[in-house]
DNA sequence: CGGCAACTTGACGTTGATCAAGCCATGTGG
DNA sequence: CCACATGGCTTGATCAACGTCAAGTTGCCG
């Protein structure tokens, strides 16, 4: 297990001004306007910070939950199983990130969520979070365009195991994450430390450990990434995108400026 | 192309009550309780009725729209495309889906979408849609609910195309077009007709169309389907749910139930 | 009846899975 | 600080699933 936070992780914690849901509201503010009421009102939700392991459940599939997760430090994964054992991770979530806007409407969790590295995570009643958006349309509105987005990566990510080769399959995820990464961290590519073991990246795409411990080496050959010891960088960020025909439409950064002007 | 309306498609469009959205509003009330005022604000949405062609892009990624469209008969899917030219399609829609919930919030469409058969789509003003859903906060919650479920199906496709044989693929697919055409038309399932090429269930699939009709092939040895002519029919339901390992979670049926009580 | 698109089939190639063995990094307890 | 245990990484050999190419055939509509 790779579970150990590297800096970069935990970046964020440290900035703070609304207590520990400041980097959710600084996510929200990413794409939304909230005014400084609707920032308050979140900072004010009543919460229970817990701390998780690396490789711990926090929902299980038919769970029907009654508190709404913020992840503020560490990474998390949605994941289905098939009959014969096969994983797969369907959505990753990082620090910022609401982990089941779902539940107060559509009651039986579809999906597990489970942490990649050791995690903090704010639980909020979801009876709060539903009176909250209901008071607070712009709160609502910004919820909704978090859900919109993680849409709109499901949709890319079927292209990339549908269609793409393995090769691709690995780059494309790597651009992905640094991008993602990159929004709420902006810390220099160099220092940049993926935090996934090869069985997670396998997982997150469709393949097995072994293949992509061969894309890796491949990539490595490439110049476009550098292992050192168990850790994985990006090295051209450039070359991965043009290996894996990575276009960053689908994440909406312009959208920042659109839902701000 | 198979593109032929066949007749369990207009099923719907003849029992009406609220005018050219009726089939829009029955939809939402599968999982959503709306009163009769915001059923009459629903079907008093200032509309334009466009008809499409098999085969015809009705949104192209990079678009700006301002319509929203709403689907009243015919099939219509969203899909992207890989620089090699693959194609894969990242969702289906049916007669009574709002086709671009989106756009009101993240402004640049991610992915295209296109007709599979003839088509009618009712075309609303963005702006009427978004006034609608702020004047009447059910509706806001029946259209998140769909844009949540709509989620739901992306993630079981991910495990669908990650992690099963095609096989599996091809027989969870009819399970799903099964179930979900049966929410809406409510057809006997031996006059249900599959309405996709060959070179579509492979575009669905992320597979090829060669293999497409290698595997029908062979569910048809199996009798879990029947092909007529070019005509693809289910014939044992329970045998196809067997075979792809299926489960209707995901489709959040009981919310129904749950949504009304 | 002619033309076209969709479907079918076979031969062959490639990608990525599977199985298996060994290696290396990291953390732990003596 | 070393010995060892453990989990993750690496590598090779083999194989099955699926893709590719190509040449028909069939159903369908004008």
């Amino acid at each position: 297990m790779n579970g150990q936070a590297t800096a970069w992780m935990d970046y964020h914690a440290r900035s703070s001004g609304f207590g520990p849901l400041s980097i959710f509201i600084r996510k929200l503010l990413n794409r939304s306007m909230l005014s400084a009421n609707d920032q308050s009102a979140i900072a004010a939700l009543p919460l229970r910070i817990q701390s998780f392991r690396a490789d711990a459940t926090i929902l299980r599939e038919g769970d029907r939950p009654g508190l709404c997760p913020i992840l503020l430090a560490g990474f998390v994964y949605r994941y289905k199983l098939s009959a014969g054992g096969g994983r797969q991770i369907v959505a990753l979530k990082m620090p910022g990130d609401a982990l089941d806007l779902q539940s107060a409407f559509l009651h039986t969790a579809d999906h597990n969520i489970r942490t990649v590295t050791a995690a903090t995570i704010a639980m909020v009643p979801l009876a709060d979070v539903e009176a909250l958006v209901q008071a607070r349309p712009a709160i609502a509105r910004a919820a909704l365009i978090d859900i919109l987005l993680e849409g709109s990566i499901s949709r890319e990510w079927l292209l990339n195991i549908g269609r793409r080769t393995s090769e691709q399959r690995v780059a494309h995820l790597l651009c992905e994450i640094f991008y993602r990464a990159d929004e709420i961290a902006g810390l220099p590519i160099a220092d940049f430390d993926i935090p996934f073991t090869q069985e997670q990246l396998a997982d997150l795409l469709g393949l097995t450990p072994v293949h992509i411990n061969r894309m890796l080496k491949s990539l490595e050959r490439a110049g476009a990434v550098e292992r050192r010891g168990r850790r994985l960088f990006i090295r051209d960020l450039a070359a991965l995108e043009t290996i894996s025909d990575f276009s960053g439409l689908y994440l909406h950064r312009s959208d920042l400026a659109d839902n701000r002007y």
